[in-house]
DNA sequence: GTCTATAAATGGATAGAC
DNA sequence: GTCTATCCATTTATAGAC
């Protein structure tokens, strides 16, 4: 194993320094996406709140879609951890409504996360396929709970997926602050799961 | 009336000529977003595009937004003469079927278009009052039709309206060349309409 | 109304010193 | 790892000739 194993069981110091640096980037660029959108800043205004210039960011990313890709995968990990945490009720349409919630309540909550991550407005930005990988879980999370709440039909997967991300765009684009449309997801499950 | 007037009953071959000729920007502009993304050319491009320099476009629109906003109330006319122009069924499913494929058929044959008009994906873009006019008036047909089909509630419309675009938006980003998403329209409404 | 020329600003990225 | 300095490309917009 040589010294600059970063996936050792006890990394060195100089990783962990690094993976600390990495996290304020990452944090410091949701911030300033959170205050000006997601395609609002530049890799000078990064490196400033960040408290750096802009070639050393060059350091942690190689341009600035790796800088997206590494907010990308960090969302959608961020999305993960949400389910994880999370209660399952043994109720199938119980479970169909908690999954719901959690979806629109995490996309709701960041815009310019949920636009990264599901509507992929970042100019230029493709994911890498390792974290494409990422974002094919969290679809198949939500295919996983649907199979529980007796939905097995591919096409109603994309009925939902469909129905869910319109809830959540409408509710970011026209009321950020409010829950005008967050407060329509269970009609939306109970017009969707009713008997058909 | 000044000889210069452009709502005269015969307008100046003059008001024509300019008019024919923002006709050819705007074809040129919708050609340009459709090939490369409402964000991938510019005023050169466009200026190529419809055979003259960048600087000349200046005369039909005073800024690269004043031309986003002839785009956007060009677009909006676009729907509201496909809606003037489709029989309407008396039965109020029927219409309510109709009215929704119109709009998502209306959304998915121009992915640029759909982003525009519906999801204000053009970076420091905002429509004028003007247009915003037009906009809404799309929204009040949409409304009219659900009250024909005995939904009369607000946050009915905003359930459909959230369905509608969640729909168009997964076609139009997924499978921009097929009907994946366009063939739930159906069950959609069914579903939505269904007696509950 | 269209052109050439150019301003003015932006912003991603690289070189090389420390 | 971070810096300064700078490159280089892009792009909106303006001035003024024709």
């Amino acid at each position: 194993m040589s010294v600059t194993d970063t996936a050792a069981a006890t990394p060195s110091p100089r990783a962990v320094r690094r993976q600390e640096t990495v996290r304020r980037i990452l944090d410091a660029a949701w911030a300033l996406s959170r205050e000006r959108g997601l395609t609002g800043w530049t890799l000078r205004d990064l490196g400033a709140e960040v408290g750096m210039r802009a070639p050393s960011l060059y350091v942690y990313a190689e341009s600035k879609n790796a800088l997206f890709d590494l907010m990308f995968a960090d969302g959608y990990r961020q999305l993960a951890e949400r389910i994880e945490a999370t209660e399952r009720p043994d109720d199938p349409r119980a479970l169909m409504g908690t999954a719901a919630r959690l979806y629109l309540t995490f996309a709701a909550e960041e815009p310019a996360r949920f636009q990264l991550l599901f509507q992929f407005t970042a100019p230029g930005f493709e994911p890498s396929p390792e974290s494409m990988a990422l974002a094919g879980r969290a679809v198949g999370d939500l295919a996983e709970v649907l199979v529980v709440a007796g939905v097995d039909d591919p096409a109603e997967v994309d009925l939902w997926t469909a129905v869910l991300t319109g809830l959540a765009s409408q509710q970011v684009a026209n009321d950020p602050d409010g829950d005008r449309w967050l407060r329509l997801v269970d009609t939306a499950v109970d017009r969707l799961l009713a008997p058909h």
